[in-house]
DNA sequence: AGTTGCCCCTGCGCGC
DNA sequence: TGCGCGCAGGGGCAAC
């Protein structure tokens, strides 16, 4: 369940499940969902049994569970993964990849993942974020995240403003649909460089996409299929609230011209083309 | 150095 | 029915 919104409500589970409880087993049922961990699945599994799980915390769309002052199991979900809390003896899931069990005896942790682009791995935690994802972005929903700086880094981009969006160097979180929920309510086009965008455009932008994002987490995220639910197996609210994603032929809410797809970065961007003017067009409609 | 594309996987819905 | 194709909430990494 990729997008900040959705990781967070999985961080929120983990916390409410996990936390303070002590590992069991350790069963790696699919090593490609522990290709991270370096020194392999089964040094992965020797390594948890015995230690006590912290707070869940989350960066973007990386989560980790703190071991400690110093070590962390860090997950990422990949496009399929969901963490699960299941009864201990409920049926296998069919891409059930890692299982955890605890030693209360009660309700076991369950890494499910059918494309298998998330894994999980162990980490030393540097300054309290896992080493190998320090190059991550703060998240435009922390505390201490930079509003200037990225406003400003994203303005240096030449590159085409979504693909800046979607990059988790210069800002985390931010995912496909996101990005374009972003955009549309920015009213900005996907492809504008991000050179051209002048400071109020990007300002907006970033607000947009703090506010989709918030609004999302609200009501638990963003679920179009039993893929995308919490540790629960619970799906969330927002897709009924979408104004472009997913929304191709479909009125524009604000103009109701139809929305367009186009194929964008291997995947798709949708965006209304009279509110969302390519960077020609905008800037001859304001001269 | 910054930017762009390709690829890793499995499953589903569509048109032929 | 079956098969091939395109598509799916991500991201790392090689190649310009």
């Amino acid at each position: 369940m990729p997008e900040l919104p959705e990781v967070e409500v999985v961080r929120r589970g983990l916390e409410r499940w996990t936390a303070g409880r002590t590992v069991a087993a350790v069963e790696a049922l699919h090593p490609r969902a522990i290709r991270r961990h370096v020194a392999g699945p089964d040094d992965f599994a020797a390594r948890l049994v015995g230690r006590t799980l912290g707070v869940a915390q989350r960066r973007g769309k990386y989560l980790w569970v703190p071991l400690g002052e110093d070590e962390a199991v860090l997950g990422h979900l990949g496009m399929s993964g969901q963490l699960l809390i299941q009864p201990i003896g409920a049926p296998d899931e069919k891409h059930l990849r890692v299982r955890i069990t605890f030693t209360d005896d009660g309700p076991e942790l369950r890494f499910v993942d059918q494309r298998t682009f998330g894994g999980l791995s162990l980490e030393a935690l540097k300054d309290g974020v896992p080493a190998t994802i320090v190059h991550i972005a703060r998240d435009p929903l922390d505390p201490e995240f930079q509003d200037a700086k990225f406003v400003a880094a994203l303005r240096a981009k030449n590159t085409g403003v979504k693909r800046a969006l979607l990059d988790q160097s210069l800002i985390s979180g931010v995912g496909n649909i996101y990005a374009d929920e972003a955009l549309w309510r920015a009213r900005l086009h996907f492809d504008r460089p991000g050179t051209s965008l002048t400071l109020p455009e990007a300002k907006r932008l970033l607000t947009a996409a703090r506010e989709v994002m918030a609004e999302a987490l609200a009501v638990g995220g963003t679920s179009f299929d039993a893929l995308y639910v919490n540790v629960n197996g619970e799906s969330g609210y927002f897709s009924r609230s979408l104004n472009a994603y997913g929304r191709a032929g479909q009125p524009c809410g604000r103009c109701a011209t139809l929305i367009t797809r186009v194929a964008f970065m291997n995947r798709s961007s949708y965006f209304c083309p009279r509110c969302q003017k390519a960077a020609g067009q905008n800037l001859v409609a304001r001269s």
